[in-house]
DNA sequence: CTGTTAGCGCATTCAG
DNA sequence: CTGAATGCGCTAACAG
C-alpha cells in the first residue's frame, strides 16, 4: 500500500488543473474531446480512482444505502436482501447490510451507525423498535422505506406484504376443511407482521360465524426450535387441536418435528400451514402448505421506492405519488394441508 | 431534512474550540471533565452525530469493509455473511454487502466500486477472476481475505473449508458402499471449490485403487435446475450409473427431482450425497448425506482475519503469524446414501 | 488542559 | 473551454 493517487497527481501529470480533471471525471461539458482523451489516458496509466468519500464530503450523496435485517441467514430476509441489493447496484448504490439479529437495541445501534456513515437511505426490515423510536430514526434519516411496518407520521415509503390478507386466506382454507381447533405458533410479540397474521386468523373465524379461544394463539421466537416448542406446549394444552397454522416455514417445520416426535401423522392427525413458502417448503416431507408472498420482489420495490424518494426534484419533493406499496400473497396448497 | 449539525455548532454553542470536541468525541485524554461532561450535554442536546465520512477523509480509515458474495440468497453464503457481518459488528466496522450474481464482470466492478469507496478491507468469497486479475485486486485494497480460494503471490489471508478432503470423503463413503460407477454433477467449472471437490473426488478412486471415466464429472450451474438437468443428461448417458455425488445440496436437490421423474429410488437405485448441509439437507426426502462445512464460522475466522490483518502494528506487519485457515468439514451420513 | 493552524481529496463558484 | 480560490467536517501537529 504506497499512497494514494489522487486528483492532484493526475492534473500535475496531465498539466491540467484538477477541475479539468474533476469535469472529465464526472462527464460534464466544458472539455475539449483532446484534453479530455489525454485527461482519460492519463487516469488509466496512473490508475486513479477518485475518493468517493471527499467526493461525499462535498456533494452530501454517499452513494450508500443502508439495508437493516432481523437476520440475512432467514431465506425471507435474504431474498429482500437480493432484490434490493441487485436494483441498488444497477443505480450505482452500494448497500450496508446490517443484521440485528432480532434485537431492538442493536437495531438502534446499526442505525445510529449508518447516520454517522451519512447514508442516503435506508430500507429498514421488520422493525421491532417502538413508534416514537422509529419516528425519531426516520426523522433523522434522508429518505426511509419501511418493510413490513407501516407508520403513520412522518414521510416514509412503505412496501409491505398483505400480511393479514395472507394469514386469512390460510385459516379460511383450514377452516374450510373443517377443523375448528386451529393453534397458531405466531412468532414474535414484537413484530408487526406477527401481529398482522393474528388478524388475519381472527378475521377468518369471524368470517365464518365461528369462534376461537385466545389461548389456541401463542408467541414464539421465528425459528424452527421455536415452532418446535410452542408445538409441543400447544398440542399438549389443548389435545383435541387438529390444525397448526404458523408464523413462518421455518416454525412450520418445527411443528412438523414435534408431529413426528409425538407420533402425530401430518395432515391426518395434524393439519399444519406455513407462510413464507422459502426454497425447503416444497421439499420436505410431507410438502408444506404455505403462504407465498413475493420476497424478492418485496426487495426490488422496497429499494426502487427508496431511490425514488432520494432522486425526487426538489419541486416535486411533497408530491408521494406512490408511498405505499402493498404485494399480495397467495395461498400454496401442498400436503401438510390439503 | 434541516441542515446537519457540525461539529463547529457543538464548539460555539458549548463556548470551546472545535478540537475540545473532537477530543471529547474519541475519548482521548487532555479535557478537564467537567468541560468534557459540558461538551457531551450539548452533543446530546443538539443531537450531534459525528461524520464518518469527513473523519475517514482524514484519518484515512473509514470503518467500512467490503463482503463480495456470489449470491446472499444461498444458504452458504448467507451463512457466512451473517458470521462475518457478526464480527465486523462486534468490532465496530459496517460491512458492505455485493453479490456478484456469479459474474465476473460484475464482480470486478464491486471490487472497483468498494476501492472508491475506500473500504479498510475486503473479504472476498469464492472470487471467479482470472489469477492476475484478483492480483490486481489485491494490490489496490490495504486488506484482503479470501475465502475457499487460495492466492499463491500477495499478502492475502485465506480462510476456506477443504473440500478436497470432504469430496474425496463422500467419495470414499460411495466407495465403500459398493459403488463403481459415480457421477459428479460438479458445479461451476471456474470455480475453485468444485476444482478442489474434482479432485477430492479423484483421489478416492485412487486411494481405493478404482479408476473413473472423466465423462462422468459434469459441471453445472450450482442451483436446483442445475443439478436437476445435469442428473438427467448423466443417468441417460451413462444408464449403469449407481450414485450421484453433487457439488453442493442444491444440486443434490435437484438430482433427487430427476430421480423422482424418472422413477428411480433413492437411494436403492441411486444413491445420492450432496455438500454444504444447507437446513433443507436433514428435512427432505430423503434426507441428504451431504459434507458439512462450518460456514457460520468460516465467516467469522476470515472477518477475524481481516481485522487482525487491519489493526496489525506496523513494525509487526510483515509477520503474518497466522495467513491461511482451513476449516475441516465432516461427512453426515444420513438416508439418501447409507 | 485548551486553542490555532493546516490540510485530507474533491466539487462548486466564479473569473478568465 | 479552462483555472483559481474556497470550503465540505473533521483531526494531527503544534502552540500556548
Amino acid at each position: 500500500m504506497t499512497k494514494r493517487v489522487t486528483i492532484n497527481d493526475v492534473a500535475r501529470e496531465a498539466n491540467v488543473s484538477t477541475m479539468t480533471v474533476s469535469r472529465v471525471l464526472n462527464d460534464k461539458e466544458g472539455v475539449s474531446s483532446a484534453t479530455r482523451q489525454h485527461v482519460q489516458a492519463v487516469i488509466e496509466r496512473l490508475g486513479y480512482r477518485p475518493s468517493n468519500i471527499a467526493r461525499g464530503l462535498v456533494t452530501k450523496r454517499t452513494g450508500t444505502l443502508g439495508l437493516v435485517v432481523p437476520d440475512v441467514s432467514n431465506p425471507f430476509f435474504s431474498e429482500v436482501a437480493r432484490g434490493a441489493e441487485h436494483v441498488a447496484y444497477a443505480e450505482g448504490y452500494n448497500v450496508f447490510l446490517c443484521n440485528t439479529e432480532e434485537d431492538t437495541e442493536r437495531e438502534l445501534a446499526v442505525l445510529k451507525s449508518l447516520d454517522e456513515k451519512r447514508v442516503d437511505g435506508v430500507v429498514l426490515c421488520s422493525s421491532r423498535l417502538e413508534e416514537s423510536d422509529l419516528e425519531a430514526v426516520v426523522a433523522r434519516h434522508p429518505a426511509v422505506v419501511l418493510v413490513n411496518r407501516r407508520l403513520e407520521s412522518g414521510n416514509v415509503g412503505v412496501a409491505m406484504i398483505n400480511d393479514e390478507r395472507g394469514a386469512q386466506a390460510a385459516t379460511q382454507h383450514l377452516l374450510q376443511a373443517g377443523h375448528r381447533v386451529i393453534g397458531f405458533s405466531a412468532g414474535p410479540s414484537t413484530s408487526h407482521s406477527s401481529r398482522q397474521r393474528v388478524k388475519g386468523y381472527r378475521a377468518a373465524f369471524t368470517a365464518a360465524g365461528l369462534s376461537y379461544d385466545p389461548g389456541w394463539i401463542r408467541h414464539c421466537p421465528p425459528i424452527v426450535e421455536g415452532g418446535r416448542q410452542t408445538a409441543q406446549a400447544l398440542l399438549n394444552d389443548y389435545p383435541e387441536l387438529t390444525a397448526l397454522f404458523c408464523y413462518n416455514d421455518l416454525v412450520a417445520v418445527g411443528a412438523l418435528q414435534t408431529c413426528a416426535d409425538l407420533g402425530l401423522r401430518v395432515p391426518e392427525d395434524v393439519a399444519v400451514v406455513g407462510c413464507d413458502d422459502i426454497p425447503l417448503a416444497a421439499l420436505i416431507t410431507p410438502p408444506l402448505t404455505t403462504i407465498r408472498g413475493p420476497r424478492y420482489e418485496l426487495g426490488r420495490q422496497a429499494m426502487q421506492l427508496l431511490l425514488s424518494k432520494i432522486n425526487v426534484c426538489p419541486d416535486e419533493t411533497d408530491q408521494n405519488p406512490c408511498t405505499e406499496i402493498v404485494l399480495q400473497p397467495e395461498l400454496v396448497v401442498r400436503a401438510s394441508a390439503s
